[in-house]
DNA sequence: CTATAAACCTGCTGGC
DNA sequence: TGCCAGCAGGTTTATA
């Protein structure tokens, strides 16, 4: 669920709540949430840390601690984090972190697949080794995703959301992308013409940067940190708007699977063969 | 390199 | 109304 503009929605917000805001105590309900540690060195290096900056990469949002250590998080499909009152409750809560002021900072996690890391601030670079460009910063240009993908034989739509060719995209702003440069998102990525790979990449940034713009997409589960919706559904024109008229031509989306995921698209615009 | 399946989990939806 | 199969925005690992 939480795609980039869905992180970067959440990581504006923690950046005008969290820093400078101490932890007071760490508490993990469901042990799993927390990857490569004991829960309880988690809950015990955590405490009295003094957050210091709030950070994106990909998906992953990064908290630094004044200890150098940084606390990664990845909600991969349901999970939310959410500040809350004092002695406030939130269904699914995995792990809950208890502030300087009084309030809480939960993590919530219905499938249980979203995990959370504290590492040291040189190890990061590890964590993030296998991932691709950042598709918002001014070193991704036209011509990097040229490169990221020369010779491959995939389906474009597959490669999107292999995050090492780029980072942040997920199936909702994969398939808005594709829609917005016209291309089919079957055709194999050595096919597309150097125009084509202009159009996806301005495609990319485009629907990226309008999910962030609108609070990110909400379909299912996606809260920001006031447990509030994203505003992006009403601006998305392809992604599970199977059967209604495409915005540019009229003609109903339709829904495929490629890579195993379900795909949005309109076969008017996005055609098969140029 | 590419493709596919399965695993990690639970909730929701649609069909009967 | 109730039950059950199938599906869901992500990533990793195994297998072919």
């Amino acid at each position: 669920m939480p795609e980039l503009p869905e992180v970067e929605h959440v990581a504006r917000q923690l950046r005008g709540e969290l820093i400078g805001r101490t932890i007071v105590a760490a508490h993990v309900i469901w042990a799993r949430s927390v990857q490569g540690m004991d829960p309880l060195e988690f809950e015990e290096r955590l405490r009295g840390r003094t957050v210091t900056a709030i950070g994106r990469r990909a998906k992953y949002l990064l908290i630094s601690l004044d200890d150098g250590d940084a606390l990664v998080i990845h909600r991969r499909m349901s999970g939310n984090l959410i500040l809350a009152e004092k002695d406030a409750a939130a269904p699914y809560t995995r792990v809950a972190f208890t502030l300087d002021d009084g309030r809480q900072l939960l993590y919530t996690d219905p499938r249980k697949f979203g995990r959370l890391l504290l590492v040291s601030e040189d190890t990061l670079e590890q964590v993030f080794a296998a991932l691709g460009p950042e598709p918002l910063e001014a070193d991704f240009t036209p011509e990097v995703l040229e490169q990221q993908l020369a010779g491959r034989d995939r389906a474009i739509k597959a490669l999107l959301l292999d995050q090492s060719v780029v980072a942040g995209l997920g199936n909702i702003y994969a398939d808005e992308a594709l829609f917005r440069a016209r291309i089919h998102p079957l055709r194999r990525a050595s096919t597309l013409t150097h125009d084509e790979i202009a159009a996806l990449y301005a495609g990319i940034q485009g629907a990226l940067r309008t999910g962030i713009e609108h609070g990110g997409t909400t379909f299912g589960r996606f809260r920001d940190v006031y447990n509030e919706a994203g505003r992006n559904l009403e601006h998305v024109e392809v992604y599970q708007r199977t059967g209604q008229p495409c915005p540019h031509c009229a003609t109903p989306i339709e829904r495929i699977t490629v890579a195993q995921r379900s795909t949005h698209f309109c076969p008017t615009c996005q055609q098969a063969h140029q």
